[in-house]
Parts: C-alpha cells; structure tokens; sequence
DNA sequence: CAGGTCTCCTGCTAGC
DNA sequence: TGCTAGCAGGAGACCT
C-alpha cells in the first residue's frame, strides 16, 4: 500500500531509468486505468512525449511530458516493472509503455485499483492534483493551518489524517505512527486537539515520512517483485500491524480497531 | 458543508 | 484437505 515514503521511493528509481527517454507508443489492457477518458485519444497523444522529469504530489506520480502531464496513482498494489518489449504479457498488466523502441516499462497492478490521468500542462488546474493539501514539509502547514482546517470536524483524528486535502501523502499505515509518536488517541475528534498537539502532529508526521523515505518504504503484505518496493522501514513501526503485540514503550498490549472503516493500531496507555 | 455508506477488485485466510 | 465467505483498503460517487 504505497503511502508518501513509498510513491517517492518509486519515483526517485523511475527517474534514474527513464529521464529523457520518449513513449513511443503505449498499450492498454486495461480501460479504467485511464478512468473517464477517451482511450484512443490516450494512445494518440502520448504517442513520442518525451519523460523530461518525474516529480510526486502526494502519492501522485507526475510524470512531466513535453505537452503533458501523466499523472499515476498507485492506490493499493501499482507497481513499475521493467521487461522487454517482447516479453509475452503477464497476468495484471495494464498498461504496457515502449520505451525508445528498446524497453518496456509496464503497470500491473492485482486489484486495478490504481489510477493513470493524462492531462494537458494548462488543464492541471482542473486534475485529480489540484484539490491536495500542503506537502508535510511546506512551509504554509503550522498549527494554525491545521486549527482552521480542523475547527468543523468531529471526525476522529485518524480519520481525518487521511484526508488528502489538509495534508496529502499520510496513508493508514503512517497514520497510525504518526498518532503513536504524538501520544494521541485515534479516537479523539481533530476539532478537539490542543495547539501543542497539533504542532506534535506536524512534528511526526515529517519525521515519520522522513525516516520511510530513508529507509526506502514499509513493505507489509506485499509481494515479492524484482523493482517493487521492497523498503525496510517496517522495522521500525511502533504500532501498525502489531495487534497483540507488546508497546514498544511501556509493554502494554497494541490493539486493533475499526475507525472510519479503516483498521487502526494504537497503545491505550501511551495514546491519550 | 460535514459525514456516512457503498463501490471498485483480487488474493489471502479463518472457519467449517 | 478443500471449499467458501469475509476481509483488506484509497478515494470518488452518491445520499442524508
């Protein structure tokens, strides 16, 4: 499930391959890839765009065209993979790129759940990116930021954290952490939280992600693929996935619940 | 406008 | 052992 550490990790290895390299032509199995939008004129106007640089908003690669901006989300299971061009096709591939005539960069993704737009530079205003809240580590993202954004939500914090259009990049795993680290109960409603812990919040949520990225991701439930993610940072998760597991703090039991939907770990002792 | 629920999709797993 | 129902989950659609 990629999150923040995960997309960057991603985009920081597509980058290194493919800066410079031309689409001459693309393949899709898949239709809903491209969701909402005409396939045919997909195929046509990605047609010899040149993959000048590759940036991320959030967990939204954006791939930075010649007229073009394609933008991928990978949502639960995308993944890049590398073959060549004549490789025979393999169960979940979605979208197969010929990449200067000598590669094949390849989508796959087991619950076709991701996404792919292809948006002209002036529309970018009018994409699934323009909606997203600040990056964790801009500027503009203070406690008073969050103050406002929070001040009409009853919703628990957790929930509220996924929220991509307050802070975008914290996915559930992180989540999780972050509330850990600011010694925060998932419960408690984000219009409820003191100044100080929201700062604590903004605080983690940096360092969290910071140390992801440095470690190269979380790889939980995830298969194994020669250029997915395959990070280390799972080892340094203090509650995420470690249901009945003792608090890496005070020993008291990590627990498992359901908030908004998602499952949620936390510390009853260490999270107030 | 805020929040609740449903949907997408497939592989894994608990339970029989 | 083999089968199946249920679960996991990011984000948008739709409803209240």
């Amino acid at each position: 499930m990629p999150e923040l550490p995960e997309v960057e990790t991603v985009r920081r290895a597509l980058l290194k391959r493919l800066k410079g390299k031309t689409i001459k032509e693309i393949t899709i199995l898949h239709n809903n890839v491209f969701e909402r939008q005409d396939i045919e004129k997909v195929k046509e106007n990605i047609k010899n765009q040149t993959i000048n640089d590759i940036l991320r908003r959030g967990k939204w690669l954006e791939f930075i065209l010649d007229d073009y901006y394609l933008l991928s989300h990978l949502r639960m299971e995308g993944k890049y993979i590398y073959r060549n061009l004549d490789d025979p096709i393999e169960k979940h591939e979605h979208v197969l790129f010929n990449i200067d005539n000598n590669l094949s960069l390849r989508y796959r993704d087991v619950r076709k759940f991701g996404k792919m737009y292809l948006i002209k530079k002036d529309e970018i205003n009018n994409s699934p990116i323009s909606k997203l809240g600040l990056e964790p580590w801009d500027k503009k993202l203070t406690p008073s930021y969050l103050k406002e954004k929070y001040q009409k939500k009853t919703l628990p914090i957790k929930t509220v954290l996924l929220d991509q259009e307050i802070i975008t990049g914290i996915g559930n795993i992180y989540a999780d952490e972050i509330l850990f680290l600011s010694k925060i109960n998932p419960h408690r409603k984000a219009k409820d939280l003191k100044e100080e812990e929201l700062k604590s919040i903004i605080d983690n949520t940096k360092q969290v992600l910071d140390k992801a990225i440095k470690e190269k991701g979380t790889t939980i439930r995830s298969y194994t693929s020669e250029e997915g993610v395959t990070g280390n940072n799972q080892n340094n998760l203090y509650v995420h996935m470690r249901e009945k597991e003792p608090c890496k703090i005070c020993k008291n039991t990590i627990i498992k619940e359901k908030i908004g939907g998602r499952g949620t770990y936390y510390c009853k002792m260490c999270q107030k």
